[in-house]
DNA sequence: ATGTCC
């Protein structure tokens, strides 16, 4: 396919609309990390969502756009609930609410140094991660499941996972409203119960990091984060349960495509109108799934804390919890019209403007964070949403790969990259030799170009750049 | 991403 990506303003490039396109493409990015049109399938991926039944305005991608499961990893596309829209459980990803939570210490890097080491063989010993393997908290059965599913980091709160405060710095306050746990197989409840409280493998990790500058002070200070301070992220999914989840659904709807006469370039691209029945099945198992994930990060949390505790004798605050892979059911502007749009954010974050009556109370004159992680040998943003963002509220989700795990194994070895990062101050507690080389800084695009592309798109305002200082990778 | 294939 011919795809040439016409700028039509800062950070931003145009993929005309053609049949049967319903809707152009709009990629956010510079030029050095826009992709190729040859050998890159992601900008093909935009164009193919650009033809589902029911989508507006666009099919967006982000500056950290990659190719992905039928939607690019960096795609944003809404579609309208009441004229026909459909959800696609490709738009969400496999690892449905996969996203990221950054804890802010109170204690700062100077002084936490001498105790670094101790620290991060803590972490290393009491963290579960890779592939497979148990949790912190193994749940009793399907009906304990079925709360848990329900109420998110909720549920961990209630049984002395974390404070109540800690649900004020939650997307959603840790849990998505619709789930219908009964929608949630029993193979994927099954593949659930040991895993609350397990990293996992990937590009999963739990960071401690530094605040290492600010952008932009007041708006720091509103999110309890200054310089030099240190920090949690926890960069981490709903494990196998959610992979389960997008599995059954995606036979599901890739059995129905027909009786609802619906055609998709990518059988990949499977989906369903939102309120058919397969459709409200999938978003209230994706819900469920994702108040997983919510909960996954909250007793991960836990266990940072006792470390920290333990190790460094400082508390960690919650900053913020985001999801970055779900759909969710919003009401925005089209043509001056609000509409209720099924909006998919595969790999994007939400990014509420400031004043947006969604925001908590104490957030709500600063916008919505927008956490960014990078490399563990570069660095990871935070962001605030910015006014003006015309691809739903959405913004980047993190640096974005350019090198396959197969490239990246053939030019780095986890040993060498370890060495490498220790030698630069970098502490690394890796589950797999492997698992570490494919997650190579190398393999991603440079971050804070992504960053600088993301507020020259309007589409969120940087706030701090954090540097790593330990890893604790899936 | 994922008991890296039911």
């Amino acid at each position: 396919m011919d795809i040439t990506p016409v700028p039509e303003g800062p950070f931003r490039f145009r993929l005309e609309r053609c049949d049967p396109m319903r809707v152009p493409g709009v990629v956010f990015a510079s030029p050095d990390l826009l992709p190729g049109t040859v050998g890159d399938k992601a900008l093909e991926q935009v164009v193919n969502v650009a033809t589902l039944p029911g989508i507006v305005r666009a099919s967006y991608a982000m500056p950290d756009v990659h190719w992905g499961y039928g939607f690019p990893i960096g795609g944003v596309a809404a579609t309208d609930v009441d004229a026909a829209g459909v959800v696609s459980p490709g738009g969400v990803g496999f690892d449905i609410s996969c996203g990221v939570r950054l804890l802010a210490a109170d204690i700062d890097r100077v002084p936490l140094a001498s105790r670094l080491p101790g620290l991060m063989d803590m972490l290393g010993d009491i963290v579960p991660r890779g592939m497979g393997g148990g949790g912190l908290w193994t749940l009793s059965g399907r009906a304990q499941m079925e709360k848990l599913l329900v109420g998110g980091a909720g549920y961990a709160v209630e049984h002395g996972h974390g404070v109540p405060r800690d649900l004020e710095r939650c997307e959603d306050r840790g849990a998505l409203a619709g789930a219908d746990p009964s929608l949630v197989g029993q193979r994927a409840v099954e593949r659930g119960l040991r895993q609350v409280g397990s990293l996992g493998s990937g590009n999963h990790f739990l960071e401690v990091q530094a605040v290492d500058q600010v952008y932009d002070a007041e708006t720091a200070a509103a999110f309890g984060l200054h310089p030099g301070q240190v920090c949690v992220m926890i960069h981490c999914g709903s494990r196998g349960l959610g992979h389960q989840v997008c599995s059954d659904h995606v036979r599901i709807m890739d059995q129905s495509l027909r009786a609802f006469g619906i055609t998709v370039p990518d059988r990949q691209l499977a989906c369903a109108p939102v309120v058919s029945v397969p459709g409200r099945a999938y978003l209230a198992a994706m819900a469920a799934a994702a108040n997983y994930g919510r909960a996954n990060r909250q007793l991960l949390t836990e266990a940072a804390r006792r470390a920290f505790a333990v190790a460094a004798g400082a508390g960690l605050d919650l900053v913020y919890d985001v999801s970055h892979n779900m759909a969710k059911i919003e009401t925005h502007e089209v043509d001056g019209v609000p509409r209720r749009l099924c909006v998919h954010r595969k790999g994007a974050t939400l990014a509420l403007p400031p004043g947006h009556p969604d925001l908590p109370g104490e957030l709500a004159r600063f916008g919505h964070p927008v956490l960014v992680p990078g490399t563990m040998g570069t660095a990871s943003y935070v962001m605030v949403g910015a006014s003006g963002n015309d691809a739903f509220a959405s913004s980047a989700h993190g640096a974005g790969r350019v090198w396959s795990r197969h490239q990246a194994l053939r030019r780095v070895r986890g040993e060498q990259l370890r060495d490498d990062l220790e030698s630069r101050g970098v502490l690394v507690r890796p589950s797999s030799w492997r698992g570490l080389a494919e997650e190579a800084p190398g393999a991603y695009k440079d971050v804070d170009a992504v960053v600088r592309a993301t507020e020259g798109a309007g589409l969120a305002r940087p706030v701090a750049r954090l540097v790593p200082l330990g890893v604790v990778k899936g």
